[in-house]
DNA sequence: CCAATTTAAGTTGTGCACAATTGAATTGTG
DNA sequence: CACAATTCAATTGTGCACAACTTAAATTGG
């Protein structure tokens, strides 16, 4: 069995790596990369957010994600601005541009759906709740809590 | 169906880097990284190799062996030396701490099982099989061929 | 035979992931 | 109130992933 499960998490790893660079493909004419992308649903799906929602979400610290945010920024897609009650806090929102890139992306999940080649809902739902099993598990392994 | 698909995708990233994140914990006494893992996995189980058939397997270019194979070097866990027939080439082999790193690390593959939390090998099984699938496809939609 | 092409590895540069640290602001507690 | 502990974001540093390019060697095709 010892084998097998690190064969799981070689196809995890080229799998997720495969589904990325199919994402930066679609993604290369308005040089987004996924992670910057999945930001961005975020914000379409739930608005204005300080960096700690996302983080919580994306599972990403800030490390990664205050140099993601200003090169977001940069291109103007969003601003950051402190928060005015609590200053630790940085709100993150959508510019105009941002919103309007909801609608010029929204070719994007279409060209995924196609792209998983997956047969249906029942085998997609099926392969979600295998992953979300293996993150888990692999979470309590890992480092006490986070 | 395509907002599951997307879901998919960061699903498949999510559990990705839990992996990663656990086998890093595991390889941490020994400051190996995944990846370097992942060669030396490749150089146990087939002897010398050159760097352009690691490649071929875990799918990486010279951009990101180069690199990695000079840190293991500098470990001094393998040693590079150019092929003689074809000079091009640069071979791969273990030294004598890499080979006894297999023994070290012969308690990993059993660590990771567990953390899989699978119920059993057919859940495995057709885990694995469900990623080929998505890494395949993902593969026809990128960028032609590679 | 030799010029053009192809192949292999390395280098450079960008961005993400993550650990560790810093600094500022807030909260909790005596 | 005072001050210790906590929280939030940013910064620094390491390593991987990948694109683009370089260099050197081998192959090929005229």
């Amino acid at each position: 069995m010892a084998i097998v499960d690190e064969m799981v998490c070689f196809a995890l790893y080229s799998a997720s790596r495969a589904t990325t660079r199919a994402y930066t493909e679609l993604l290369a004419p308005w040089k987004l990369t996924y992670t910057q992308y999945l930001v961005l649903v975020i914000l379409w799906t739930e608005g204005e957010k300080p960096v700690r929602e996302i983080g919580e979400v994306l599972q990403l610290d800030s490390g990664t994600l205050s140099p993601l945010l200003r090169r977001l920024e940069d291109k103007e897609f969003i601003v950051r601005q402190r928060d005015v009650q609590d200053s630790r806090v940085v709100n993150v929102s959508l510019t105009s541009s941002g919103h309007a890139l909801q609608n010029d992306l929204a070719h994007i999940p279409a060209q995924i759906a196609c792209g998983t080649g997956l047969p249906d809902l029942k085998a997609a739902q099926a392969l979600i709740k295998s992953l979300h099993r293996v993150t888990e598990s692999m979470q309590e392994i890992s480092s006490p809590d986070k």
